[in-house]
DNA sequence: ATGAAAGCGCTAACAG
DNA sequence: CTGTTAGCGCTTTCAT
């Protein structure tokens, strides 16, 4: 005597209900809630006969029913535009910590840059009553906000923002990361630091820049205009980039990348024209693309942008939201250093 | 007089239910039913009537009851092991395609190789009514399979198998991508041919390189056991493994590398030996990791895993047992050769 | 200590 | 053409 056998009430799926458990343990169903629960009033005897009988038949509540009762689904959507998953899987990684093992589980959505699949998610996500939603992004420029028409979802921005005061946008401190690494090639004895980045117009090479600047301001020097290249977010460009800054500053002694990527294009051609990273120059780069930092000759100096902590918080934040707490504004989390080899321990000068 | 205005039932959520359009509209909840999902027989005049007001009122039907209803709540789990997502994001790219723009969801659940987290997370997508998994792997040796216990619940392998013959394992066809590969090399006249990849008791190795062998056996020709260097998943391998394969052969006019990662060290350490690329020694990698592949100088013919195909394949074939399908066994997908300059156009000989 | 029954929001069969 | 009602599987009073 298995599963369903012995159920007369038609249009009954084959997985066991409460309402098995009830007859197979000589009980109602409201019992048998109260014992698994452990609710109410029960003879230890009848609790125990119950979970056995659950035990038995594998009985499984159903969690959408649960999620009517309660108001919560304990899911949450999140909402990505990273085909290759570098900056989501680790969001992904820290929103999972904060959400629990299991307890709360993530619907990943990749909206593409499509604005009509992007509706249509939100839809489908609201539809099926997400706790909240956690937007994420490539690039940390503002995006136009997520509608969620009149909806009351919780809603955080992560390593993206939005125009909108009244929304929560998390944001890696990138003029923070960059004052850190120009600072370590400045306190090293560096002096001829020129910047290799990527595009002028991202925010996060302005924001880069800025902590530069500041940097540079802290020990009494300045960054002047031709110290700065702009270029695509490609190691090509790191490449390309050496021969152009060398050519109008020979003397360069560190240069700070704009991205692990670039980094390797520089460090490449460094070493094809022949000078020794780090005595004659430092390398700094960013983003901790281990793969790439820990791979290049020798071992990159980089900034981590501890996307895992910031999807964490951004989960945390989205959880305290839940609970009814109003968070807005724009916060930016620190980044960390890494020191590798590429600026190396004794300065030349 | 917005959302709730007016309504007197206890303990409503703040959300528009089908009873707030039915009173907007001057029907009952049976009438708006219809209405909204086009069934039954209504007096144009009410059906836009209520249409309207549910508009107004942003009415957005509960998921969940329809779920609870149908027995299909239109969500899948996808079980990933993978921390940085460069084999997961084109899988679930690809699921995505073959599930529609948000017609069903995704849970991306990360197990992080913890048996116990798997199991709590099966459990989880199980109570949660999910319609199917995807279970993926970082790597194609077979695992333990998946327990969901006496569910039936539709079970899908994507690049990763268990040694239960009747689960449906979905892979790539790793020994014809290298077969492709090598085929290449042969065939614009290269002879001195070695392999340089992973760790031998990868399952991925060992097709490899037994398609390695298939493509030289067609030709008439045989792989010997000293043509073939195994050892870590890296860069750094394929740098030192240069020196040893010319160490052995100086004569080497092609290296198939397991990787693209190890292609690049391979690559960056026959430039510093001053072999020119593809002239004296062609090059193929394995992976056709992008970022990578084009970056290399020249850039890699390499092997394209169609990851995206094989997470459309999986989904297809998900959905196909969710409709009653039976669906076993283990297929391998066709991999992709894609030359660039690294093996050039016009061989040597 | 256990049973009975209302109800979560919606669909579908059946009445009227 | 529209209204009424019985569930979907479970939790939670309220009776007994």
């Amino acid at each position: 005597m298995e599963g369903n056998t012995g159920d007369t009430r038609p249009g009954r799926s084959t997985r066991p209900t409460i309402y098995d458990v009830a007859r197979a343990a000589g009980v109602t169903i409201g019992t048998v809630s109260k014992a698994l629960n452990n609710r109410g009033q029960l003879r230890l005897e009848t609790r125990e006969r119950v979970l056995a009988e659950a035990a038995r038949l594998e009985f499984r509540p159903n969690d959408l029913i649960k999620s009517l009762l309660r108001g919560r689904t304990y899911t949450v959507g999140l909402l990505t535009t990273d085909y290759f998953g570098r900056f989501t899987m680790p969001l992904l990684a820290g929103i999972e910590d904060a959400l629990g093992a299991a307890e709360i589980l993530v619907f990943l959505c990749n909206i593409r840059d499509d604005p009509d699949r992007e509706r249509k998610v939100i839809a489908s996500l609201l539809a099926k009553q997400v706790d909240g939603i956690i937007v994420t992004g490539r690039r940390t420029d503002p995006r136009p906000a997520v509608d969620i028409g009149r909806s009351t979802v919780p809603l955080v921005y992560a390593n993206t923002r939005v125009p909108d005061g009244g929304a929560l946008c998390l944001l890696p401190d990138d003029a923070g990361g960059a004052r850190m690494a120009v600072g370590h090639l400045l306190d090293t004895g560096r002096r001829r630091v020129v910047l290799i980045t990527g595009p002028a117009h991202w925010d996060a090479v302005a924001q880069r820049r800025q902590g530069m600047t500041i940097a540079f301001h802290e020990r009494g020097l300045d960054l002047a205009e031709d110290q700065v290249w702009c270029g695509p977010w490609s190691e090509g460009w790191g490449y390309e980039a050496v021969d152009q800054a060398l050519a109008r500053e020979p003397a360069v002694d560190a240069i700070f990348c704009g991205s692990d990527l670039i980094a390797r294009g520089v460090i490449d051609r460094l070493r094809e024209r022949g000078r020794r990273i780090p005595e004659e120059i430092a390398i700094v780069g960013f983003d901790n693309w281990e793969i790439i930092a820990e791979a290049t000759r020798p071992p990159l100096t980089t900034v981590d942008l501890n996307l895992h902590d910031l999807g964490r918080e951004a989960a945390h934040r989205l959880l305290a939201m839940v609970s009814g707490e109003r968070q807005t504004g724009t916060v930016r989390l620190p980044c960390s250093l890494i020191v590798r080899a590429s600026t190396g321990s004794t300065p030349r000068r």
